[in-house]
Order: C-alpha cells, then structure tokens, then sequence
DNA sequence: CGAAGCTTGGAACAGTTATTCTATCCATGC
DNA sequence: GCATGGATAGAATAACTGTTCCAAGCTTCG
C-alpha cells in the first residue's frame, strides 16, 4: 500500500470549513487517505452530528472511542484551531435547521397533506409502521408473550417457518437468534426440501411460525404436521381466525395497518425481536 | 402589591417539566408571580431557546444581565437538581423533535410505567423502531429518493442484494416488487451461486442494493463487480462512510436505533417499500 | 535491519465551569 | 420603627474543561 502523502498544513489552514456542508464533503473527500484513528472520528462526526454538537470532548471521545487529543488533532487538520472552532460548525447546522423543523411541524399539525412524490410516501409507509408498533404495545396479549418464551426457552431447536410475506421476519429470525448463541433453523424450502428440512423436527424442539392473509397453504400444512408430531408451536399471525390458532400451543396476533396495498412488517419485526431476546434472556439466566 | 406566597418547594421538586414545550407553559404560568431577577431569566429563556441551549452559564448570564447564581436559582425552583439539568431540556429540544430514547427509557423505568419482562423489551423494540422511523422521515435526502426512483423505474430487471441482517429486506423486496407487478430477481446466493445470479445482469437492469455494518463482504464485492459492469447501483446502507457509496450511483442513508444489541429494521423496510411502490407508480404512469 | 516519519496514547496544564455558601439588601407585617 | 425572611450579589471551591506536550508505537523506505 503506497504510502499517505504528508498532509499539507498550508493547505488545511488555508480553508477551514465554515458550513456543514462544506466540511461533510471535505470529511468524506479526504476519509480514505486518513490516519486511522482520524478515520475513526470523521465517521463518528458525520454520523453523530447532534453528539458533536452538544457533548463535550471527553464525552465526543468515550463514544467514538478515541483519546479527547485525537480530537483536537482531528480539528487541527482540518484547519480548524481547536475543537471548539470545529464544534461551532456542528451548533450552528443545529440552529439554522430549526425553523425548518418548526414549519414541518406545524404543517404536520394542521393534518395538510404533506410532501408530494416518493417523500409523500415514504411518510405513508413510516406512519403505517408506526400506528402498527403503537397498536403491538398495547394491544399484546403478555401472558402469551411469556408462555411463548417459555416454550422457546425449552426447546433443543427452534425451528423458524415463515413464507412469501412473513419470510422477511422468519429470515431475520434465523439471523438474529444465531446471533444471541441459539440453536435454529430457518425451513426456507429451498430446492422444494422442505419435508427433509422438517422431517427431523420433533417433540424436544419448538416451531415458530409467521403467517399472514393470504395463509400460504404450505406454512400451514407444514406447521399442522409438525403440530401432529408433538412440536410444540409459536404462532404470530394476524387473526384470531387465522389456520394456524387451532394447533398453535401459543398465538401472538399483530395487527399491522397498511399504506395503499402493502402493510407494514415493523409490528411483526419487533415482535420477532422480542421473543428472540427474552428467549435469550431466559436460557441464560 | 400583595406579597409573592413563598415557593413550596416540595410542589416544584415534584415536577421538573420533561419537555420544552411543558416547562414553556410551566414559565409562562409562574412568571407573573416570580422575583424579579428570576423574572427576567424567565424572559430571557423563553425569547432565546438558542442561546440557553448552546451557552455556558456565565456567557448566558452576561447575556440576561443576571448573577449566574441566580441561574441556578431558576433552575432549582423549577425543580431541576441545577443549571445542566435545565439546559438539557433546550438541548434536547434543538437535538431531536423527539427526546433522547435513552433517556425516555431510563424516565420509564424510574416513573414505574414500564413494563417488566418481555413487555418491557417489546416496548424497547417498539420504541427502537418508532425513532428509527421518525428519523427516516426527517432526514430523508429527497432528491436521492427521487433518482434513486428514476434508475429503477427505467431498469429492464431489478437485482435485489442484501445478505444477512439485509436480507430480510432484500427479501421483502423480491415478495413487493412481483406483487407490483415489476421483474425482479433475488440475488440470494443459495447455493453459493452468487456469481452465476449476477452473471446476466448489465447496464440495461439495475441493483438494488442494500447493506449495514459490518458489512458482508460478498455484497460489496458482488456490487462494486456489478458497478464496473455498468450496472447503476442503488444503494440503501447505513452511513456515509460505507463501502457502497464510492460507486453507488445513488445511495440513501437510514439510522436505524437499537434496543440493546439489535437494531431495529422498521426504517429500511419503510424506505424499501417507499422505493418499491414509487417504483411501480413512475413505470406505470 | 535500522532510521525516519507520522500516528497514537496518556499525563500535565492553565483556565473555566457549575455549584455552594454567606453576607447584604429589600420588602413586608406587626 | 423594628424585626423577619426571602431575594440577591458576589466570593470561594472543587470538578472538569480544552489544550499542549512528550514518549512510545507503527509503518514505510532506504
């Protein structure tokens, strides 16, 4: 690897940056030929703008974790005379954003329609989200909740079932509960193969099952069967009428809300989350 | 005039307002019946949020012509342990429309309304995911959003890449886009057919690619073979300082919060759907 | 392999911070 | 007019601030 040219201070005094703008564009310009620890903080600078703003240098430092004097370097090389002068760039981007905030605010208010185009719906979409995770916290049934993690915590193997629709939270599953030390597999019927990758499931394992309107008949029948078998079965779906309620040791109902065709997964993906740690949590405790 | 009733200091201690905008309506009620010099603080505070926020106590008490003790003074009868417990209050009113989400958990916990047990983590994930989602809204880049709108729209076929935590999305994506009705494919690398998924895609289609830290390796190495093909690439990830973005035709950033370990997905399954619909909308309009 | 160059960590520094405390001031009630 | 008690100003203090400096650590080149 060649070797960084030195940097130039004339250069660097020569034009501190004295918008926000400005020095992201430096920051990210210069990133690749930086020291790494300079590296380090320009990434947390531009990531964590609001942190640069208010904390103080031992603060800024313990969170990037960095020593305060690379800081000061950091600022130094960037023609700034310390981190104060630096800090300065990162308050006013906080003071001159706001009297944008408020008009965002108060047309939000005011129930107007909002941003047209692609932004207009991606408002959609996160409102729809939101109201879904709104209604999951109040509307959770938490005695299920905890029989539901109690069936996992005493499984050998979780098995995780989730086609089409619900396999984005069933995928994610398999991720993060490989990632919390537990033993799982995803029933991802690749290649067709989902009877062998079902067929070594038994009563000392556990099913987790997500399934959506339209139910997609192979998760269900794949479920039913494993439920003949005496797996024990985890069900988050969306109705009480839901295929999968009448076998299902323990059903979890979320009710996502929708933005045009498409409903949200936030509420599912939360859940998902949750009974993957406390499972954790309850296994390791 | 009558004599002020003295201060209970019990009542202010009870109630240290948690926003700015309580402890606005909270000033504004007292500060007819407040001592003069703790009057004009008053006024002071409420005319010049900026300078409370940013200022250290003695500049601000230069500023409103007060002792910085009697700084304090205001603060500790508004109920705050000092003046860094008020000064918060304006701090977080610049930072964030939303209060700091540690913070509000730690205010949870204390005021006893949280919940214990897995309802108490769903809250964490929910609340991980409602931030997440009101970041996304705000900090949306809507010029990207919109090229990134125009490079799909005019696509032949959409490659889809996300692997790992990603793949839920990309995922997601692959079930949206064939609702919509789009042609797509899903570059899953079953099999460890990765090459051979992304060995017919050219400059005529477009990937969509989708990554956070760490970021795996395969995605990038498969984009960055895609982008020398001429492949225009879309990017969601994490940052700016991500590997995708030096060839990224368009990338689009999402900060998603974490409870814990785990970060949430709600903003970039939000945003991957924004893509997706507003995708389906340009092409069939 | 040795030398030279930045880069890095950590201690030392002077200056400033928020806070506490006390004497003084002023307005009120008797 | 005097006593009372909160409000105020200002000095004292201890903690912490941003910054400087130097020795040790790497990396690269000769």
């Amino acid at each position: 690897m060649p070797r960084p040219p030195p940097i130039d201070p004339t250069a660097a005094a020569l034009s501190a940056p004295e918008s926000f703008e400005q020095l992201r564009a430096r920051v990210l310009e210069r990133h690749g030929h930086l020291p790494r620890r300079l590296g380090q903080i320009a990434r947390f600078a531009i990531d964590h703008p609001d942190e640069m703003a208010f904390g103080t240098i031992a603060e800024i430092a313990r969170q990037a974790e960095v020593q305060p004097s690379a800081l000061i370097r950091f600022s130094q090389s960037f023609g700034y005379a310390g981190f104060s002068d630096l800090q300065q760039i990162f308050r006013h981007r906080l003071r001159d954003r706001w009297p944008d905030y408020k008009e965002r605010l108060a047309a939000l208010r005011q129930g107007g329609v909002g941003r047209e185009g692609p932004a207009g719906l991606l408002d959609g979409f996160a409102d729809a989200s939101a109201q879904s995770l709104a209604r999951l916290r109040e509307g959770i049934d938490t005695d299920a909740l905890i029989r539901a993690v109690a069936i996992l915590a005493k499984a050998d193997t979780i098995c995780l079932l989730g086609q089409r629709r619900a396999f984005a939270v069933s995928s994610y599953l398999a991720y993060a509960l490989g990632q919390l030390g537990l033993r799982a597999i995803l029933l991802d019927n690749v290649g067709s193969l989902m009877p062998e990758q079902a067929g070594a499931v038994g009563p000392q394992d556990a099913l987790l099952v997500i399934s959506f309107t339209p139910y997609t008949p192979g998760t269900i029948e794949t479920a039913a069967a494993l439920a003949r078998r005496g797996v024990p079965v985890v069900a988050i779906t969306d109705s009480a009428f839901s295929p999968l309620t009448p076998f299902a040791s323990v059903w979890l109902e979320v009710a996502e809300a929708d933005c045009g065709a498409f409903r949200s997964l936030a509420a599912s993906l939360a859940l998902a989350m949750t009974l993957a740690v406390a499972t954790a949590k309850a296994r390791g405790g």
